[in-house]
DNA sequence: GATGAATGAGCATTCATTCAT
DNA sequence: CATGAATGAATGCTCATTCAT
C-alpha cells in the first residue's frame, strides 16, 4: 500500500481471474451455493492464493462488486471526459452505459442484485469513497457546463437522477425479460429526454 | 361429502406450526440461510418432528408453498361461489384478492418469490394439480355467466389474466415499495377495468 | 434443562466416552496439537457426535476441565460425609484426595494445567458457580465442629489452605517427578499437619 | 583471530530482527498459537525473508532457543574471565548469572520451557556442540585453581550443579511468582553456600 | 406422533512452506 | 538478500438427514 496510486492500481493476474471466476461462480448458483472450491476450480487459483488476495469469501464478494462498479464508473467518466461538448456529454453518457450494460450483463446484474447483500455491510465505507470519487469526476465535468450556461444549475443529485436513473431502471427491466425490448431504441429515448431537461432553455 | 378439495389441507397442529415458522424463517433468511434449527426453534417442533411431516428441506419448502397457493386459491372461490351476479362476483374477486395479499404480505411475497426456486421442481406435479382445481373452480363460476350472455366467451386463460393478472403485478410492486401507493383506489380501479373487459356488450 | 437436577445428571454414554478421549488426547498432545479428529477416532464417535453435545473445540476441554473437578469435589465431598468426626473427617479428606490424585494423574494434571487456558475464560461462571457448591458443602461439614469446639474457628478460606494447599502442592510435584517421592508417607504427614494446625487447643 | 566462538554469532541486522520477533511471539503465544505471520508483522521482515534465515518454524525456534543460550553462556564466560580471583570467580559467577536473568526475564522463560520442546530433537547436535565449548571454558577457569589447591577437585558435573543448579532452581521459581521474592538475598546466600562446598578446606 | 442422539459429507478458513522475480 | 504471490494439506465447524426409543 506504498504510493496510494488512487487504489485503481490493483492489479495481478490472479487477482482478476479470481474476480472473473467469482463473479461467474455467484451469478450462476448464488453468492450461498456457490463455493470456494467452484471459484478455485474456475479461476485455475490455488485455494490459498484466494485467501491470499482477499481475507474470506465475503471479502471476496464485496471485491467483485466494488470492482464492477469502479468499471462501470471509470467507463463513464472516460466518456465523459472525452466528449466535452454539453450535449455530445450526455449523450455519451447515456450510451456509454447502455454499452457496459450489454456488453456485461453479467456484471451489472449482479451489481443491481448485490446492493444490499449481507457481506456488502463491511464495505459500505470504500463503497461510499469510492462513490464520492466518481461523483466528484461527474461534478468536474458539468461544473463549467452549468457555469457557461450551457446547463440549468439543478443539484448534482437530481442531475445524475435525470441521466443515469432512467438508464439504471430500463436496464433492471431489459436484464429480467429474455425477449429484450430494444435497447438502441431506449438509449435514444432517454439520452434526448435527459438532454431535454438538462439543456439550459434560453427562451421561457 | 363435504367439498373435497383432497387431502392437501393436511391438519394437525404441529404439521401447521412448523409450516408457519419455516414460512418466516425462509422469508427473512433465505432458502439456503435458514436451517432446520431455526425452523425447529420457531415451531418449539423437534428436529425428528420435522422430518416426521416433511421428507426433507425441500419438500418443507414446497409444502409451504402449495399449503399458501392453496389458501389463497380458496379464499377467492369461495368470494366467488358466495357472489353468484356477474359484475358482484368480478368485483368480490379481485377484492378478496387484495385483502389476502393485504392479509398475508409474508405468504405472498413467498409465493412470488419462490415460484421458481429449485425445491419447486419435485412438485410440479402437485402444483399442477391444486392449480388445475382451481381454475375449474374459475370455470364452474364462469361458464353459466358466459352462457347466459352475461360475460364475453374469451377463453379461460385471457379472462384469468384480465382479471388476476392486473392484480398481481400491482401487488407486486406493491410489497416491494414500503411508501405503500393506496391498494384501495389500486383494487376499484382494477375491478372496474376488469368489469369493462369482460362484460358482454349488448351494443357495438 | 428441565427440572434442574442440580446439573450433576448429565449424562449419557457418548458423551462421557468424548470427554474421556478429549481428556487423553489434550493430556497427550495438548489442546492444540489434538484435533478433533484425534477424539473422534479415539471415542468411536462421530464428528456430529461431538458437535451434538459440545459446540466447539474450547467448549468441549471447558467441559473436561468442569467434569474433572466436579468428579474430585464430589469424592472429598462424599469422604468427608461419610466421616463425621473432626479427626476423622480430615484425616479422610486428605487421604481420599491423594488417592483421587493417584487414580487420575491425567485428569489431575489436566486440572492443575488447564485452569488459565484460553478457552476457561467462557466458563469462569459455570466454574465459579460449581465452587461455590463445593465450598458450601465443605463448610456444612466444617461449621458443627467449630460451634461445638472441635475445631478452630478460621476462615474457610483458610482453612482449606491447610488441608487441601498442601496436598495440592505436593500433588503437583508428585506428578511431575517421574521417580515418585512416597505420596502414602506424604499423605500422613500432609494430614498430620493439618490436623494439627485444626484442631481446637484446650490449654496453652 | 578474534575468540573464534564457531559461526554461531551470526550477525545480520535482520536476521536478529526475526529472532527478537519470535522469540516475543513464541513467548507471548507460544509456539503452535504463534504464526509466521504473526512474526513476521512483529519483525518487520517478510515471509520470504523469513525462510530465507531459517528453514523451517521449528528451526527458528531452535535457534531462537541456541541464540539465547549463547547469550547467556558467553555473559557467564566472560565474567568468570574478568575475576580470576577464585573466590571473585564463583560469587561473579553466580552474580551474573542473576543479572542476567533479571535482565532477560523472557528469554529464560523460554530457555526453561523450550528445553524439551519437540523442535529441539533435531538440533541436539547443536546443542551439545555449544555446550560443550561452554564447559570446556568453565573448565579452564576451574583447572588452575584446583590445581593449586584453592577449590576441592570435584568432578565438573558436580560443580556445575553447586553453582549454578541452585541459581536455576531459585530462577525457576522467581520467573513464576509476580510477587517478588529477594533476588539480590537469593543471590548472596546461593553464592555463599557454593563457595562454601566448592572452597578447599585446609583443616577437617 | 414425538424426541433428540447420531451420522458424515461438505464448507470456509488457516498456515507452513515453496518459488519466481 | 528480500519480496510476496502461490500452494495445498489439514482443521474446526455446519447442517440436512437417519434412526432407535
Amino acid at each position: 500500500m506504498r504510493k496510494q496510486r488512487g487504489n485503481y492500481a490493483k492489479s495481478g493476474l490472479r487477482r482478476r481471474q479470481i474476480v472473473r471466476a467469482a463473479l461467474n461462480c455467484f451469478t450462476e448458483m448464488g453468492f450461498l451455493d456457490a463455493t470456494i472450491e467452484d471459484i478455485r476450480r474456475r479461476s485455475n487459483a490455488s485455494n490459498g492464493s484466494i485467501y491470499h488476495h482477499f481475507k474470506s469469501k465475503d471479502q471476496l464478494a464485496a471485491a467483485v462488486y466494488l470492482e464492477g462498479l469502479l468499471a462501470w464508473q471509470e467507463t463513464l467518466l472516460a466518456e465523459l471526459e472525452a466528449h466535452p461538448g454539453a450535449l455530445d456529454g450526455v449523450f455519451a453518457l447515456v450510451r456509454s452505459h447502455f454499452r457496459w450494460v450489454s456488453d456485461h450483463p453479467d456484471w451489472t446484474r449482479y451489481l443491481f442484485q448485490m446492493r444490499h447483500a449481507g457481506f456488502m455491510a463491511s464495505t459500505e465505507d470504500a463503497l461510499a469513497e469510492q462513490t464520492k470519487r466518481f461523483t466528484d469526476g461527474l461534478t468536474q465535468w458539468f461544473t463549467p457546463h452549468v457555469e457557461r450556461g450551457a446547463l440549468r444549475p439543478v443539484p448534482l443529485e437530481i442531475l445524475i437522477s435525470l441521466t443515469i436513473g432512467p438508464s439504471l431502471e430500463f436496464s433492471r427491466i431489459w436484464l429480467s425479460k429474455p425477449d429484450c425490448p430494444d435497447m438502441e431504441l431506449a438509449a435514444a429515448e432517454i439520452a434526448k429526454a435527459a438532454w431535454q431537461a438538462l439543456r439550459a432553455k434560453r427562451a421561457g
